[in-house]
RNA sequence: GCGCAGGUGGUAGAGCGGCCAAUUACACGACGCUGUAAACGUCGCGCCCUUUCGGGCUACGGGGGUUCGAAUCCCUCCCUGCGCA
């Protein structure tokens, strides 16, 4: 038996849209940065060994600049920034700052380019990472269970990206002779895939024999999990489902009202239907502009698509055995959050 | 008032004598998914019983008929849309 040296804390908030995670995870943020002012001026020892918080963002569209509104980003504040504290944070991208907090993985790419888990997972590790370093504590906050579980499960993401090219050729495959054709030709590289890999999924198909043929080997032998990178808090926002609804509709108005169909307006000329724009919010709006629906069907649709994009996320992470729920973000609640990650 | 077309499950809309608890789509519900994940996919969806097979009950505007058998045919009533008055 070796002495293993425990893992990093870190703190994770997940939920569906609109459940208010990166309120809570601002508050909690703000809380531990002036807890540690308050301490530090009655000048007694400190209380924690973090000295604030950082927000890294798991969200698959916040990734992307330009697209605001639509994703209700955290509003960006423009704050003035020491030189030396400039200098202690990232060079790469500029920072986002919001609430008075430093968000990371926000506006890091431009609508057109790709991102995907594998690219995710490693700037969110090495995000964690930097704040670690810095003696924070890292919020990983985020709706897209994928790029969590990614994070908190180490998932080892197979090496092999997208090939559009191939992508093609196997979908038109797929039309041509059947996606059971298809299914049947992975099985027969693959054979674990059968009861791995689900038959009836084009997509998930086809990046299994992506996988497969570009590197010769199986896919469902590469698509691995390591050892856990940190010692996962999970916070799960438990929202009434009426008042969820109700949440959501009310800021798809405001979406609105805030000026979504300029924003998306802006984007789709610029880069048009980009993988990126595929997105609640944008989908229908581009719809409206080329003239397909009415406005206010495409306002009708977005507040359904968001609404059942936030039960697909409810059903993802109720499956996860280790989520605390919360369902007030009470000062008493925070608190015990920030007990359970060891902060208090 | 006359003529024509209709009234089917939460909605739209098929079926037009037995294979119909009723095609399909949408909505709704449950679930899955390791490089598109706000994506992609699967299942369920009248009620009741049954582990399975299956069985029972109530249903296609109301009522009444024809028939071994009706959502489907006939009569009648009510309602809706269009045309003519």
């Amino acid at each position: 038996m070796s002495i293993t040296k425990p893992l990093p804390k870190i703190l994770v908030i997940v939920g569906p849209t609109a459940s208010g995670k990166t309120a809570l995870a601002i508050k909690l943020a703000f809380r531990l940065g002036s807890t540690l002012l308050t301490t530090s001026r009655s000048g007694q020892a400190k209380k924690f060994s973090y000295k604030g918080a950082e927000i890294v963002s798991a969200d698959s569209r916040q990734v992307y600049r330009g697209m605001d509104i639509g994703t209700a980003k955290p509003v960006r504040s423009n704050f003035q920034l020491s030189i030396s504290n400039f200098q202690k944070y990232s060079r790469k991208s500029p920072l986002y700052i919001s609430g008075g907090i430093f968000h990371h993985l926000i506006d890091i790419k431009n609508p057109d380019e790709d991102y995907a888990v594998a690219e995710y997972k490693r700037d969110a590790v090495s995000a964690i990472r930097g704040i670690l370093r810095r003696g924070k504590l890292p919020i990983l906050v985020g709706g897209t269970g994928l790029y969590v579980r990614a994070v908190v499960d180490n998932l080892d993401i197979p090496k092999v990206a997208a090939d559009e090219k191939l992508r093609r050729r196997l979908e038109k495959e797929v039309r041509n002779r059947g996606l059971e054709y298809v299914s049947k030709k992975l099985v027969a590289l693959d054979p674990e895939a059968a009861y791995i890999v689900d038959p009836k999924n084009p997509r998930r198909v086809v990046r299994a024999l992506e996988v497969t043929l570009t590197t010769g080997k199986p896919f469902t032998a590469q698509r691995t999990r390591s050892a856990p990178l940190f010692d996962a808090r999970i916070i799960g926002m438990k929202v009434p489902p009426a008042t969820l609804r109700r949440r959501i509709e009310k800021r798809v108005d405001e979406m609105l009202r805030d000026g979504l169909v300029e924003e998306v307006r802006g984007l789709y000329k610029k880069y048009g239907k980009v993988k990126a724009l595929d997105a609640i919010g944008y989908r229908e709006i581009i719809e409206y502009l080329e003239g397909k629906i009415p406005l206010d069907e495409a306002i009708r649709q977005m507040k359904l698509n968001t609404w059942r994009y936030a039960r697909r996320q409810m059903t993802w992470f109720r499956k996860s055995k280790n989520i605390r729920w919360t369902t007030s973000a009470s000062v008493a609640q925070h608190t015990n959050i920030l007990k359970y990650v060891g902060m208090l």
